[in-house]
DNA sequence: TTTACAGTTATTGTCGACAATATTGTTTTT
DNA sequence: AAAAACAATATTGTCGACAATAACTGTAAA
C-alpha cells in the first residue's frame, strides 16, 4: 500500500531522519504541541545536530513543526480550528485536483481506479463495510485522484504538505469515519463523472464529498459541547 | 505599499539572507534555471555554508529552487504550463479564500478594503488607468482578500508559497495586465459580494476573475503559436 | 509579597573542517 | 576510434566547536 506516493526514495541522512521524525509526529509517538530540544533529539537518534537541524527545516517546511528564531521548534497543536481549516482547504484543492483529473487523466489511469474501487467493494462485502477505510482506501482513492490531475502545482500543495497535517490530525482525533459504505458510494459517483469527462461535475461532487465530511466533523463537536453543557448545568 | 502580509522581520543573518535571495530570484535577477554553487554563493554574500543551506532549505520550501540530494540546488524555470497550473490552483485556492472573507470578515475589514479601491479609483482615474497594476493595487486588492478569509490554512498556502511564484512569473514573462480596467469592476463587484455577505457568489465572482485572467493568457500563447507557425511555413 | 534587575545556564545560530558522493578528464582495452 | 574503466577534481552532506541570544534563578529594592 502507497502511504505517499510522490516520495522519493530518501537517500541522505537528514531525509530518512525527516522521515522517521515525520512519521512519530503524524502518528503521535511524539506528542502534539511539545518543545523539541535539538541537543537531545540528536543524540537520541545519534546524529549531528546540523543533520536534525536539516530535517526540522523540511517538517517546518510542511508545517509539521513551528519555528521561532532563537527559541526553538515545537511540535504543532491540533486544534478543532485548524481540523476545520484544513477540511476547508481540502475542499478547494482536491476539488479543482478532481476537475482537473476528469480533463486529464488517461483512460488506462481511469480504467485502473475503477479496478481499485471493484476490488475494494468485493473486500468491503466481505468484511461488512468496516474494512475500507481502516485499510486506508479513503486516502488511497483521494490520491489517485490528486496524481490523475496531472497538475503538479496541486500535487505538490496536497501531497507534500496537506496530506501529512490530515493523516496527523486522523491519528490525533482518533477518526475512524463511521461514514464509510456511504462515501464509498460518492466515491464510486465521482469516478463516473471522470470516466464522463465531465469536470464541473466531478468537482461538484468532490467538493460536497469532502464538505459532508467536514459537517459530520461539525455535528460531533456541536454534540460534544452540549454534553459538556448538560453536565456543567 | 506591503508587499508581504505575513512577513515576520527577519532576525537571524539566514532569514535575511533567503529574502535577499527570493527578492533575486524573482525579480530575474538570478536567472531561472540556472544552478546554485553554495561555495561560491556562500564567497559572494560573506556567509558561511551552513548558513546558506539554511536560506535554500526556506527557498525550496516556497518552490523557488528545486534540489537533487548529492546534486545540488537549481533555479526553478519558468514554463508555460507552470503558469496555467499556477493559475488554476489560484482559482481554487483563492476563490475558496473569497468564499471565506464573505463569511468571516469583520465590518472594519470591510470597510477599509471599500475605502482603498475609492482610492485605487481616483488614482486611475488621474493616471488613466494604467497606474492601478503597475502600483501592485492588483496584489494588494488579493492579499486583503485572502487574509480576510481568516483562515490561516489559506493564508499560509497561498501567501507563503504560491505568491512568491506568483510574483516570479510576473517578472519573468513581463506580464503588465492590460486587462486593467476590467479588472478594477471585477474586483469591485467581488467586494460587494463580500459586503453583501454572499460567500457563493464571491466565491464564484474570484474564480471567474482569476479564470479571465489564464484564459487571457492562453489567447496570447496561441497567437504566438500561430505566429511561429506561419513563420515556420 | 511582589517586582525589577543581574548573573548564570541552556539553547539556538553560525562557522570552518572533514567525509561521502557525483562529475569530469584521462587512460586503457576492445 | 569508440567505449569502458579508472583516477582526479569539485560539490554536497555531515560533524563538532564557538558565538549570540533567550530563559531561568536568585537577590535586592519597593
Amino acid at each position: 500500500m502507497l502511504i505517499n506516493p510522490t516520495k522519493i526514495p530518501a537517500v541522505t541522512t537528514a531525509d530518512k531522519v525527516f522521515e522517521q521524525l515525520q512519521q512519530a509526529i503524524v502518528e503521535g509517538e511524539m506528542i502534539a504541541g511539545s518543545k523539541i530540544s535539538e541537543p537531545e533529539l540528536a543524540k537520541q537518534l545519534q546524529i549531528s545536530r546540523s543533520t536534525l537541524r536539516e530535517a526540522l527545516n523540511r517538517l517546518e517546511a510542511c508545517h509539521l513543526i513551528e519555528r521561532k528564531a532563537n527559541v526553538g521548534s515545537r511540535i504543532v497543536d491540533c486544534t478543532i480550528e485548524g481540523l476545520l481549516e484544513l477540511y476547508i482547504t481540502r475542499e478547494a484543492l482536491e476539488g479543482m485536483a478532481c476537475r482537473q483529473a476528469a480533463e486529464n487523466m488517461t483512460n488506462q489511469e481511469i480504467l485502473h481506479m475503477q479496478d481499485i474501487l471493484a476490488s475494494h467493494a468485493n473486500e468491503k462485502a466481505l468484511q461488512d463495510g468496516v474494512a475500507y477505510f481502516q485499510k486506508e482506501g479513503d486516502v488511497d482513492f483521494h490520491y489517485k485522484v490528486i496524481l490523475g490531475s496531472h497538475n503538479q502545482q496541486l500535487i505538490n500543495l496536497i501531497c507534500g504538505q496537506l496530506y501529512h497535517l490530515v493523516r496527523m490530525y486522523r491519528y490525533q482525533f482518533g477518526m475512524q469515519s463511521p461514514r464509510a459504505t456511504r462515501a464509498f458510494s460518492e466515491h464510486s459517483n465521482i469516478i463516473q463523472a471522470i470516466s464522463d469527462r465531465d469536470g464541473e461535475l466531478a468537482e461538484l461532487l468532490m467538493r460536497r464529498h469532502i464538505a459532508a465530511s467536514r459537517k459530520n466533523i461539525e455535528n460531533k463537536i456541536a454534540l460534544i459541547k452540549d454534553k459538556k453543557l448538560s453536565l456543567e448545568v
